[in-house]
Formats: structure tokens, sequence, C-alpha cells
DNA sequence: ATATATACATACACGAATGTTTGTATTCTT
DNA sequence: AAGAATACAAACATTCGTGTATGTATATAT
């Protein structure tokens, strides 16, 4: 075969990517082979060997793509505290989860990393790089509700770390529901309702 | 081999069933194969391939354990309304939590069905079956709500469905991030403040 | 007591996935 | 312009798991 110039390549690898996203979530990634992929994303094992190591490198690479987009998301949203935080935060959540509504590739992406991964064998020890990242935007939560509770703008009954776990697992266990059950949970009609009740019920 | 009693066989069969759980637990459950399986249950893949048909067999055999002991503990505490309904919803998911976290074995086994598989080939149409179950327990959960704001114990501001499914998401993400993170969040100084602050916040 | 079904162990056949190696047409380098 | 590196495709060897078929010792039925 012929050999592409360097941004063909660049392609080549992206697409290697997106197909990864669609075998995983179709077939989940310990039973997606690279043949899948590379069939998917046109090309031959021989070209998916040559941009990752294995399945792993794939897998690695997909998280880092996934992660960055979404810190880029928290980030700015949270480093200010608005006149009211618990809009703030009620805003923030329902426009993060009607991304993942939307963006059909990234709740793809999302589904993989947190329902068609069983991280076994050799993704054990993916659980650690992933517990770091979950820490990260767990801190800013936290440095956020921190910061709220110092302007006195929320009662500082409890620490800013359960708060913020609390806030945390409303909001994972929502997308996961959402994502794990995606006939029975619309976004419209459940989600959003279930955000404003969380919100309104913590004023 | 000699032929065993039929109480010997059974043992053999729940022998399996424990063994599943483990491996399926270690390995995630696609990547487990019959033979571990049976080597851990100290037996041969001839026994596992005699009481069971496939993976997948054993795959529902371990959720109706699972999914009956949970019911078991559910049912009879939501039947009645206490005098502060709060309360026992708080009680009823710690009680549930502290379960998970004494009972070794039941902590394995839901987290196989939560982490540990990715439901694809076999096991796609599992995930209905599974979805079924989720709706009796979140029926039962909507139920309740609704009788506690008959009687007025609760502003019926948001419908049932509404408040049950928020606190259905929030129990199972705390659920979920007490699993996928097993060194990081605490029982006692995370989860039980965590639960004690959602309530709290829901007076 | 004998026949039969049971509860497995063992052996076999098949497919599928993985990692590697080799081949090759270009692109890039100098 | 020519050698070297690149970006793959194609072929190979090996491993591993599954399903099934077969063997067999014993419990159970009659």
């Amino acid at each position: 075969m012929a050999r592409k110039t360097k941004e063909e390549a660049l392609e080549t690898r992206e697409k290697i990517l997106d197909a990864a996203i669609d075998i995983f979530f179709e077939n989940g990634v310990s039973a997606s082979s690279l043949n899948e992929i590379a069939q998917r994303a046109g090309v031959t094992r021989g070209a998916v060997y040559w941009h990752f190591k294995n399945k792993r490198d794939i897998f690695d690479a997909l998280h880092e793509r996934l992660f960055k987009s979404f810190m880029d998301m928290l980030s700015p949203r949270l480093d200010h505290i608005d006149a009211d935080p618990l809009q703030q935060l009620r805003g923030l959540q329902i426009d993060l989860m009607r991304e993942v509504h939307t963006n059909q590739m990234k709740k793809r992406a999302i589904s993989v990393f947190l329902l068609k991964c069983d991280y076994s064998g050799d993704m054990k020890d993916f659980l650690i790089e992933q517990e770091k990242s979950k820490f990260k935007s767990f801190q800013i939560f936290a440095d956020y509700v921190r910061r709220v509770q110092e302007q006195k703008l929320m009662p500082a009954h409890f620490a800013p770390e359960v708060i913020a776990r609390m806030y945390h697992c409303f909001f994972s266990g929502l997308l996961y529901e959402y994502l794990r059950f995606p006939g029975t949970i619309d976004f419209d009609t459940h989600v959003v309702p279930s955000i404003n009740a969380f919100f309104s019920r913590m004023a």
C-alpha cells in the first residue's frame, strides 16, 4: 500500500479513534476486536497497530480526548460565583446533561467509559488514572462550595467536601441512569425536572 | 467421575455461582472464561456446562439471586410510612449501603452488575431484563412518595415520579462512586455524611 | 438387582483474536 | 535524485475459549 502524507496519517488516526468509540459502544470494550475497529475505519489491522500499541492504547487516547473536553466545559463555569450559586450549579448541570444529550459522539464516548468497560485485565490500572481525573473535577466542585460558604451564600453546616460529594453523586447517578436506560428516561420530561427538584429542595 | 447425590449436585451449582462472582469481579464478565470459573469452583468445565447453558446463563442465575435479596430488603421497609418519612428513607439508604459495605459477597455481586459487565453480545438483551427489575424498585419508591404526599407529610410541589427519580439517582450515584473507587471513599467518613447532608437539605 | 438417568471429567474440533513479521508504494530528507 | 523512513496491507504463528461429543462411575428408580 502507498504511504500517506502526514496529514492523511493523522486523519486515519482520528478515523480509527472514532471507529473505536462506535465499536466499543456497540460491542463493549473487551468484546471488540481490533479487526472490527479497523474495518469500521476503513483500514486494516496493520494501520491500527501502526498508530497504537494495542487496545488499551486506543482506550487511553480516547480518555484523554474526552476528559479534556469535559474539563474545558466545567472549569470556566465554576471559577467565579454568581449571585445565586444554586442556580449556577443547576444551570451547569443541565447544560452538561444537554451536551451529552445533544452530542451523539460524546454520549457514546461517555457510555463507553461508564458502561461499556469492565476495567479488567489490561484495563485494571486504568481505573487509577481515571480516579485522578475524577478527583480533579471533584476538587473543583469542593473548592467552589468552600468559596460559596465563605461568602455566606450557603449554610456551612456541612463540610464543602460532603456537599460536593452529594452534588457529584446526584449528577453522576443521573448520568448513569440516563445512559444506561436510554429508552426509559427522557431528557425534557425526566432529566430536567429531576435536576430542578434536586436544586429546589436545596434552597 | 462418580455421580453425586442431588444435594451434592446443588452444592456444586452454588459453588460454581460463587466462583463466578469472584472471577467476574476480578476479570470482568467478558474476559472471564468458563474454565477459570470451573477451576475456582474446584470442578471442570464439564460440570459448568452441565449446570448452565453458557456464561449468559450463569449471569442470569446470579442476577436472580441478587435482585431477590435486594427486594427482600427494600419492600418491607417501604410498605408503611413512619412518622418522619425523610428519616425513614435516610435510614433505609444507610442500611442498604451498610449491607453492601459489610457483606463482601454482595458487594462483589453488585459490582459485577454495575461495573464489571459491558452488556454486549449475548448480554445485550439482558439490559431489558434488568430495566424491568429497576423499574419495579423505582415504582416502589414512587408509590411510597405518593402516599407520603397524600398524607401531607411532604410538599406535593413535584410529581412523585420526579422525587423518586431524584432519590434513586442520588442513591445509585453514591453506590457507583463507592464501588468504583473503593480506596477513595470511606463508609463512615464519606458515605454516611453524604447521605445525611442529602436528607437534611430535603427538609 | 438391573436398567437408566445423572453428574460430572476428559478429549476433540473449530473459530477467532492477538502480536509479529514481512512486503511495498510512497513521502520526506538531504 | 537517491537513500531512508514512513504508513500502511497482507500473511503467519500462536494462543485461547467455546461448544460438543464421548466416557464412566454411581445414585436412583422400578
